[in-house]
DNA sequence: GTGGTTACAGTCAAAGTGACTCGAACAACA
DNA sequence: TGTTGTTCGAGTCACTTTGACTGTAACCAC
């Protein structure tokens, strides 16, 4: 509850919160991680986190812990929220209750210092190529990549994604990379052009890339938060 | 973050789960208020909510709000995260991080003390006919409501709304009350029947209910958590 | 019995989907 | 210049799913 407690004495805990950041390049999607400072961590690697200042929003405070940690400036990033972690033993320092946001942000270059700032391939993630992880932040990874795969089906997410304007097949390149299959590009367009407030034409083509092929239209974000109907995954 | 902060002082919230829990009741979905006991907040209604206690988890912290506030022991009720409210002028008392939780539960009487316990047709919220809501809950409980809106579309949560056997006539009442709208009962079954893990026969017939009708066969919860393909709102 | 209700099965047309073909418009290269 | 390979965009076709609807079964109240 949020009244104030009338009979036990009033127990409070670190707040703090975790940003786990996607976005893609090449094809892959990638996770932001950060090396934590703390020397009995050395070598783990940890999603981007701060605790929670007075006067400060939990919102405030994912971008701040973007900035500070990995020196990300990305305030029209798409930015929600995933779950909370608040259990009792998750941290070795003591109770910490942490936020834990989804953040989304087009193709970016690593941070510079990118010895302790990265990206790292999700597929990578668990295997003997991926990073070792630091608290329990093994637990909010996966959330947040199921959360991301689960959002491109029933909303408009896609679109953060990509920088505007976009074409189809880079669109299309987000939900492959997200999902992890190929679509068919024809069946895609039709979906993605009748579904309602989706994408709308921007006008002028897009120059084909090195491998060649048509030039393709250009299109903007549309009106529709949600997509109706969905792009359900194969 | 989760790290120990090294350069500001470790400030602290109090921290606190308010818990939202739905019922279904003569075909219209309910939510569960409280009267606060604070002076100040007479006549007023909110979410059964508690501060989070040492050693004790999130899920911990809203079985005890509901036990204590409501009289409510409901281990079975699905109980799940719905997000966390942390605007640093949310509370009057100081900083106040609410994590709060959607409980859904099948039909139940109020609870014994029902003068400051009670279910209220969601229907009435924000009418004259409605409670007046304290603290932010009024933005809690559209949150809450939407959120099982949805969910209903894509998982087998409507299950949760009911007790076991059930017939789909009652299943089909549990989607009419949270949507607010009629379904076709033939279309209904079809879809329910075909969807894979979501329903499975019990065996048996159910009596019908006072206004008549043929016998409803009885069902049990599947173990399809996701419903494929979805159940889509008209 | 009659009228009213719900349960369940089935039909039919419209809409949506997956797999596929074809031509347009480009790049790279011989 | 012509060929090959690529992507883009339009379109076809069979299949599935959906919404609206009809008909019969099995109960209640009177």
């Amino acid at each position: 509850m949020t009244r104030a407690s009338t009979t036990s004495p009033v127990s409070t805990c670190a707040v703090a919160v975790d940003v786990a950041m996607l976005t893609i390049r090449e094809g892959r999607l990638l996770l932001l991680l950060v090396e934590p400072d703390a020397p009995d961590l050395a070598g783990q690697w940890a999603l981007p986190g701060r605790r929670v200042q007075d006067e400060e929003t939990l919102d405030d405070t994912a971008h701040r812990a973007l900035h500070e940690l990995a020196g990300i400036n990305a305030p029209d990033a798409h930015l929600e929220q995933l779950r909370t972690y608040g259990d009792p033993a998750r941290h070795a320092i003591g109770r910490v209750v942490s936020v834990a946001y989804l953040a989304l942000t087009p193709t970016r270059d690593d941070p510079v210092d990118h010895d302790r700032v990265r990206f790292w391939a999700v597929d990578d993630l668990g295997t003997s190529h991926g990073p070792v992880l630091a608290y329990d932040h093994d637990r909010i990874i996966p959330d947040a990549i199921e959360r991301a795969r689960s959002k491109l089906e029933y909303t408009a997410l896609a679109t953060a994604f990509v920088e505007e304007p976009f074409t189809l097949g880079e669109l299309r390149a987000v939900y492959e990379a997200v999902w992890g299959v190929r679509l068919d590009a024809g069946n895609f367009r039709r979906k993605v052009v009748s579904t309602r407030g989706f994408v709308v034409e921007a006008g002028g083509l897009a120059p084909p890339g090195p491998e060649g092929g048509r030039p393709a239209r250009r299109y903007r974000r549309g009106s529709a938060q949600r997509l109706h109907p969905a792009m359900l995954r194969p």
